[in-house]
This record gives C-alpha cells, structure tokens and sequence, in this order.
RNA sequence: GCGCCUGUAGCUCAGUUGGAUAGAGCAACUGCCUUCUAAGCAGUGGGCCAGGGGUUCGAAUCCCUUCAGGCGCGCCA
C-alpha cells in the first residue's frame, strides 16, 4: 500500500521537478489519524512549500494533477486537506486485489527484504549464571526474542547470542557458597561468605555436588577444590537458566563464554590489537585503553595493577569477536543500568572501525514487581526475589511476554502479578487470540458444512481460492479490514527500523478490534455461497497476519479457547 | 555535583521519528446473547500531554530551563 503511494508520488514529482529543479525531499507516507479523510496520506506538499517558496496548497494541487493524469488509477478520489495533506482514497477493486495477492503469497507477503541478508547479532538476557533469572531478564528475554523475529522477517540473518559471565569473581563467590552449603550438608558448620548468595538454590546446587561426587571435597579446602565446585555449580545453574528461557520459548542460537575467550588467548589479543593502534598505555602500574579518544569521559583501566585483566577486557575482546565472527551490525540489549557502559563499548567499535550507526544498544528499563499493589524487594544476594520460573507458572508465558511487549524497552514498568491473574480474563492478550481462535472455528463450522468444496476451489485450511470472488466484499467494515490487513507491512517495517516489536502488539490489538466488531455486525457463513467464500477468504487473509504477528511476539495462537 | 532514562485520562501505557479534533486497555456508568465462540459488540463520562520559555506553516514529539521519580558515575562484574 505504501509502496504503490510513494511509486506514484515519486513518478508525480519527477515529472513535475522538471519545471521546479530541486532536490525532492523524502515522500513520508502516514495513515491519518481520522479513517474519513482517506486511507492514506503525503505530506510532500508542505516540506516543499519552502524549498520552492509556493504555498503548500498550491504545490499540492500541481501534485494531485500530475497524479490523477496517471493510468491506471487505483485512487476514488485525491484530495488536499488542512495545510497540505494530500489524501489518498482507494477504489474497492485495490482492496480486494491486495487481499488476493495476501491469500495468494500468504506469509511471505508481509515479510520484507530491508536487511537484503546483512548479518546482524543479537546478545540479550546474558544474566550472571549465579542465580536464577528474575523478572527483568524475562522482559529482556521478550524483547530480545521479539526483535529477532521481526529482524529475521525483515531480511537479516540474525543470530541470538547469551554472554555468559563465567569468568570473573561472581561465579567464584557462588562456588563459594554452593561450598559453604555442601560443608553444612555434612554438619560442618562453616562460615557463609560474607556477601555469598543465599537462596535456596544454593542449597540445591550442593545437594546435587553431593549426589554427583558425595564427600570428595568435605576435607579438601575451597583453594584447593574451588574450580571443580565452583564449575559444578555455574554449570548447573546454566542448565537451569537455559530452561526457564526454553519454558518462556525462548532459544538462543549460541552460548559464549567469557572464560573460553581468556583460555584461548583472545583478551590478550584483542588488547593488543589496540596497543598496535596505539589506543593502550601504561600508567600506574595498570594498563590503559584511550577511551576518550572516542566517546569515553575518561580513560579505562583494561588490566589491573595485580595483573588481572578488567571485566571490562574480556568485554573489549568479546565486542572484537563479534566483528571477527563477520557481523555487521550489533544490538546489545542490556539492563538500563548498565547505560553508564555504553560510551565505552561504542568506544571499543570504533576504535576497531565499525561505524557508529552498525552498533546499537537497546536498554531495558527495571521492571517493579508489585503483589497487590505492594513492591517486592528484590535481592539476588539476599535471595529473597520472585523468580521468572514463578513468573510464569503463575501468570503464563504469553500474558507474561504480551504484557512486556506492550511497553517501549526504555520506559520503566510496573508488573502486579495479581493485577496480571486477575485481568487475565480482560487481558488484551486473549482479545488478539481469541479473534484467532473465532476464525479457526469458523473454517471449523465450514468445513463441517463442506462449504466451497463442491463449488469452488477454496479449501478452509489453505489459501487456494481460485473461484472466489472477492468483490462480494463490499461492506464498509470489509474494506476497512483490508485495509487494516494492508497495513501490516508498512507497521512492521517500522518496527524493524526502529527495533521496536512493541508496534506489532499494539497493530495487533487493533486488527483483532476490527475484525471482532466486523464479526458482530455481518454474519460470515450464510446461504449465499459467493458471498461466504468470499468473507471466509477476508477471514482467511486475518487469520494469516495474526498467525504472523503472534509468531513475532512468541505468543500462541489458539485454534480454540 | 555530572550523565542517561522517564513524566500523557482515576490506574497501566501507546502516540506512525515534527502533522490534521491527543488514543487504547483496565476501572466507572448505559445498552446488546433463540443467530457462525459474550474471552465479544455498541455507547457515555474522564486531559493545563509535569511547569515555564524558545525554534516554525505546525510541537506530546526538537532546543533551553525548573520541578518530580528511576538508574548510573570502581584498578567490581
């Protein structure tokens, strides 16, 4: 639908640019606020107004008669509006072939080639691996998830990376406390470290070290059986993490390493890839990076004066890798409170020589947990914290993640667990599936009838609709659900610029409102067999773009609720 | 103190990258099931877009400033 305005605008002005001699400004294309002004509508006229000093109303009347000339003319009529809107209204004809070539190419049609099969990686959730994930992971995790999958349908080849902090002082502080735990097991009654991790998962994780390798490290101290305990224990908290991800259908394609990074000699490498551009010195008895050569306030220590390398290096060599792995464009999707980070790593790519507009961070802002209205603490060290397996269990997946891609990522969000139960039955999640689910019993009620099957070549389960005549679509609100159906693209490729999947929620809500009032008003299967075939042929064509859209959102569309 | 994010209906949030008379869901109130699923439909009320300046044909959106909330500002990860 956009594409066939901005062709025919395009056409227009370059036509009519001939005369003017001016470089033509973008044709922006916008869907008016107001249904009765048109379906479509340009604002090329008013950013035009001062390249060509003309009233825009004036630009606009040359606009529309240079189009209406055009053939073939799909529009019912063009007209100006306000300063100069230019409104575009399509014959019913253009609806009903738009419908035909949906039904016809069904999900490929609403996909796109934006990316033209550019490579481009995701790292999200990466949560430490020394507790379970908590509710903001599980936001990240539906964002991260979400985006992918517009990414994916937009034409990129996309890989989902999870970042494993395995390396640094976190897990060796969980080792020690799944330590701790195993020594009580066996009435020792050790000292618990100091800031050591206190939930009961501990206590699980020392369990299982004692199923697995029962007393072998109750006479042996930490120092010597650290490493063994302590890899017990992160990777069987990996295990768990990557469960609880799989339970909120979430998969990544690859699990990096922090430690197999440094054991493979690649942190030290890729510092000294910056020493040889000479962005590292020495100082203080630490190592250096220049950070603020690029983007950075203030230098940033790589490798401490104890010899250690920084988080902050593995981070250096793990952003180097990504480009090493051929990648040409990076979203990092991190916690909001991580944004201080940010001008380091952006620092750390262009220092490597990614363009600026190839690396992009999407931040996560807190989610609150309320329960009736009153905040839980959260505390990881603490242990006291609800977790995102609870989440779940407790809410469910799809309103769970439905509710989170309801939001933009970067505004914080309040998430009342009871708030979520009890509006289940309101939720907005069921309102998009059950429009789904309506149509699923509907081809259910057709096929039952054998609706189409003696007199046409529509079957309910696939689109083959040869013999259906769509033109019997000629109620108001079966135009407007074309158009609806039409928009799709045009929403979705906004979500894939802008990296945002809570658009396709929201465009979701209002397809599923349109038909749901669409359903009400007209009755689909009747006696007149021309018309049923052609309104299970719109239903058909619904049906496609919330099957597309829920796939997106890695929420399930029901065939009965 | 400095930096980033946020402030829109009673509540939770959108607002198409600067467009037309600012929207949705929930909550409240009215109606609609003998008809393909009422987890639905139709309607009513509800707003100083935090406040104040500016930029221009046009601002919730961009700039400055004040206020309020959140988060950062390690040779931690």
């Amino acid at each position: 639908m956009k594409q066939d305005i901005i062709d025919r605008v395009q056409k227009a002005l370059e036509s009519l640019n001939a005369g003017w001699g001016v470089t033509l400004p973008d044709i922006e294309v916008e869907i008016p606020r107001d249904e009765s002004v048109g379906d479509i509508a340009i604002t090329v006229a008013m950013r035009l107004a001062r390249l060509l000093k003309k009233p825009p109303r004036k630009i606009a009347e040359e606009i529309v008669a240079e189009i209406t000339g055009q053939q073939p003319g799909f529009f019912e009529n063009v007209d100006i509006a306000g300063p100069g809107f230019i409104n575009f209204r399509f014959k019913q004809e253009y609806f009903h072939k738009g419908l035909q070539a949906l039904l016809e190419e069904e999900h490929s049609s609403l996909r796109s080639d934006i990316g033209k099969g550019a490579r481009i990686q995701v790292e999200f959730v990466s949560a430490n691996p020394t507790g379970p994930l908590h509710i903001g992971h599980g936001r990240g995790a539906a964002v991260g998830s979400a985006l992918c999958n517009i990414l994916k349908a937009a034409g990129y080849d996309v890989q989902k990376e999870f970042y494993i902090n395995d390396a640094g002082l976190q897990v060796k502080l969980l080792g020690r406390s799944v330590y701790a735990r195993y020594q009580q097991l066996h009435g020792n009654d050790v000292p618990f470290p100091e800031d050591g991790y206190k939930g009961d998962y501990i206590a699980d994780i020392a369990k299982d070290l004692q199923k697995n390798d029962g007393d072998l490290y109750l006479k042996v101290p930490f120092d010597e059986c650290g490493e063994a305990v302590t890899d017990h224990a992160y990777k069987m908290m990996l295990a768990n993490l990557e469960s609880d991800l799989k339970d909120f259908g979430v998969v990544f394609d690859n699990w990096q390493s922090e430690k197999e990074l440094h054991e493979q000699g690649k942190v030290e490498g890729a510092i000294n890839a910056l020493r040889a551009k000479d962005l590292i010195y020495d100082k203080d008895g630490a190592v250096w990076f220049s950070s603020t050569r690029f983007e950075d306030d203030k230098d940033r220590v790589v490798k401490k004066q104890d010899g250690e390398y920084t988080y902050f290096a593995s981070d250096i060599c793990y952003h180097k890798d990504k480009l090493d792995r051929g990648f040409d464009t990076i979203i990092d999707i991190w916690g909001a409170d991580h944004h201080g980070y940010i001008p380091r790593i952006r620092s750390v790519l262009e220092a490597f020589d990614l363009p600026k507009e190839k690396f992009r961070v999407i931040l996560i802002q807190m989610v609150s947990l309320l329960r009736h209205g009153v905040p839980v603490q959260m505390s990881k060290r603490a242990g006291a914290f609800i977790t995102l397996r609870e989440v779940i269990d407790e809410v469910g997946p799809d309103i769970t993640k439905f509710i989170f891609l309801t939001r933009k990522a970067d505004s914080q969000l309040e998430f009342d667990i009871d708030v979520a139960k009890e509006q289940s039955a309101e939720n907005p999640v069921f309102y998009v599936q059950y429009a789904y689910a309506r149509i699923s019993s509907l081809f259910r009620l057709a096929e039952e009838k054998g609706i189409g099957i003696q007199n046409s070549k529509f079957k309910i389960q696939n689109s083959e609709i040869e013999g259906t005549d769509l033109a019997a679509l000629i109620e108001p609100e079966e135009i407007l659900l074309v158009k609806k159906l039409l928009q799709y693209p045009m929403v979705f490729e906004g979500a894939a610029l802008a990296c945002e999947p809570h658009r396709i929620t929201y465009y979701l809500q209002e397809l599923a409102g349109v038909f749901h009032a669409y359903y009400y008003k007209h009755r689909i299967i009747t006696e007149d067999n021309r018309l049923t075939l052609a309104r299970l042929s719109l239903c058909r064509g619904v049906k496609i773009v919330l099957d597309e859209g829920l796939k997106i959102l890695g929420v399930s569309a029901p065939e009965r609720m």
